[in-house]
DNA sequence: CTGTTAGCGCATTCAC
DNA sequence: GTGAATGCGCTAACAG
């Protein structure tokens, strides 16, 4: 059987109240009562139960943190980062898998969250209805991602900036058409995809460059689409010597792409990520990096300061730094026949 | 304020008890009252207390999912494939990341998962005394690595066979030198490292290869572990002509050692790795591929079996098939001069 | 410093 | 088919 709280307090002699003051470290307790009900606790293995706790207290000591896609490296990295302040805190943490339309959707119907978490951090830039909803849950709310979003916490980075110095680097080099990889069709409402974009206009039209439509491609954010989007630049008439691609993994797709087209990189194409994703390195690619377990960190500390204080509203919007990074994967236009 | 039970029944003018039996689909309602209920109830925007309806009925519909490194391509991988078993069945998930000793510690002892949970899906292979805290909790377990524990679900592979196709190859291609790459150094007691190890060492014995304890490295299981190890082999005085590593995030750690060294794949040196990482392909990495987010949602279905059938036992053993995946990164040895 | 008294919001007996 | 009691295990006022 279970072993519950009066189970302690019979076995210690004392009332259930100060076997809770006791384990909960509240004042009003001698030292020596509470070492002797921790002992008794320790011996039958009591631990109290966080659902009849919660109810009396109205705190769940539980955190909702939602994302989109675990698997990807980069929402993994900064839920890595955020669930252990979250646990070093004493907090648990709720995770929502929101990847489909179809979990989005049952998610902000449902908010099964609700009642259920003291706080939120959510790994994706709800639309203006969801925002609502989870403004509902009347808990503190923060986001990592994309563009402020009022009763929100975000931590973020220059997205737009990011995407100035990658393509300004291709231009410097001398590249006249570059393409972009980006993720404009994923259904998540964030804004990182449209700032990047903003970006990459911005460089053109200040080298006097007209932007092509054609050299706009979509790669959903995945190794599979980056490599498809490729695919339809090389089909292209006049295909790019470059490329800027809005994450690191659908990089690593556009390089096996001209892999399998028999193009070398960089003598052939040129190509730049964004993100930094660990194994960049690896392939040499030249990106854009952030500090991606910071921004998971920084985000659930100030979303615990926030619990700290309770009328504190949201922190100020937090923009973390980005640097460019020259590795082999880009080089000047046609540089093979200067050879 | 917070809308309660008692608000929905005030609003249609029935008791509390007919509320929660009509939100939650039970019989003993006519269509009618319910349609009323469920219509009432979404106006007001109510949604049970989690806390409140777990406490009176002793199920949380939750379950606790225990993972050593979220942000691994991995883990992150199957647990993406189960949190949508478990959401798509109306369960939460509440995730523990145990990637440091400390926060390790601190879960089995405190378990703070006990009286939160209906059942336990652990990622990491809990030592004997691990095992015996979780199986203390009550709930049916299951996890997707290493072998097999007493009152576990276990859903894996053949990890010694799929090691041995590994170096099999590499022997038949005329490899004498192999290499191997391990993670035994991590505090994760699970039996992934040992098993792929015999095999590595079954086929060395099968060839009549002596095996050299110096040609066995830790790479811990990260890239830049595979990155250290590789250089420490290459340091040897009878450097080996090829490497198996035990996982592929070790072998990309690898090739860049290789990299830096200036020395060719595979004519120089041979590597294959284990697991089929998503970039593998693009790297063109020869590996062992193994259904990963196939494991994860496996597991997860084979709980809620468990679930639902409550006097049901850890379902049987379940061997998730596996395959040699060939691509660039071997070749026979020396193969740079028979050109 | 400690014990007593009330709920927290719901699910589950029982009656009717 | 529906309502009235009862209790899940704990915390928080209030006494003493």
């Amino acid at each position: 059987m279970t072993v519950s709280i009066t189970d302690v307090a019979e076995a210690t002699g004392v009332s259930a109240s100060t076997v809770s003051r006791a384990l909960r470290g509240r004042p009003g307790v001698s030292e020596e009562m509470r070492a002797r009900i921790v002992a008794a606790a320790a011996e039958l293995g009591y631990t109290a139960s966080r659902s009849a706790s919660s109810l009396a207290s109205g705190r769940t000591c539980t955190i909702g943190v939602v994302v989109p896609y675990v698997g990807r490296w980069f929402f993994g990295t900064v839920l890595d980062a955020a669930e252990k302040v979250f646990s070093a805190a004493g907090y648990d943490v709720l995770l929502y898998n929101l990847g489909s339309p179809e979990a989005r959707k049952r998610f902000f119907t449902k908010l099964p969250i609700r009642k259920r978490v003291d706080a939120v951090l959510s790994l994706l830039i709800p639309d203006p209805e969801e925002a609502t909803a989870l403004r509902s849950l009347d808990v503190p709310l923060a986001t990592t991602v994309g563009g402020a979003r009022p009763g929100f916490t975000v931590v973020g980075i220059d997205d737009r900036g990011g995407a100035e110095s990658a393509v300004r680097h291709l231009v410097n080099l001398g590249h006249r058409r570059v393409g972009m990889i980006s993720g404009a069709s994923e259904p998540l409402h964030w804004t990182t995809p449209l700032d990047r974009r903003r970006g990459y206009l911005d460089v053109l039209a200040d080298a006097g460059i007209e932007p092509d439509p054609a050299l706009e491609t979509d790669g959903a954010y995945t190794v599979e689409g980056g490599e498809r989007a490729m695919s339809e630049l090389l089909a292209l008439r006049h295909p790019p010597t470059a490329v800027f691609a809005q994450s690191d993994e659908m990089a690593m797709g556009a390089l096996r792409a001209l892999r399998r087209h028999r193009l070398r990189v960089p003598d052939d194409v040129s190509v730049v990520g964004f993100d930094d994703h660990e194994l960049s390195e690896v392939i040499g690619l030249t990106t854009v990096a952030q500090p991606v377990a910071a921004q998971g960190r920084e985000a659930a500390r100030l979303l615990l300061a926030q619990l700290d204080d309770p009328d504190a509203g949201p922190a100020d919007p937090v923009e973390m730094p980005i640097r460019f990074i020259l590795r082999e994967t880009t080089a000047p236009p046609h540089s093979r026949r200067q050879r």
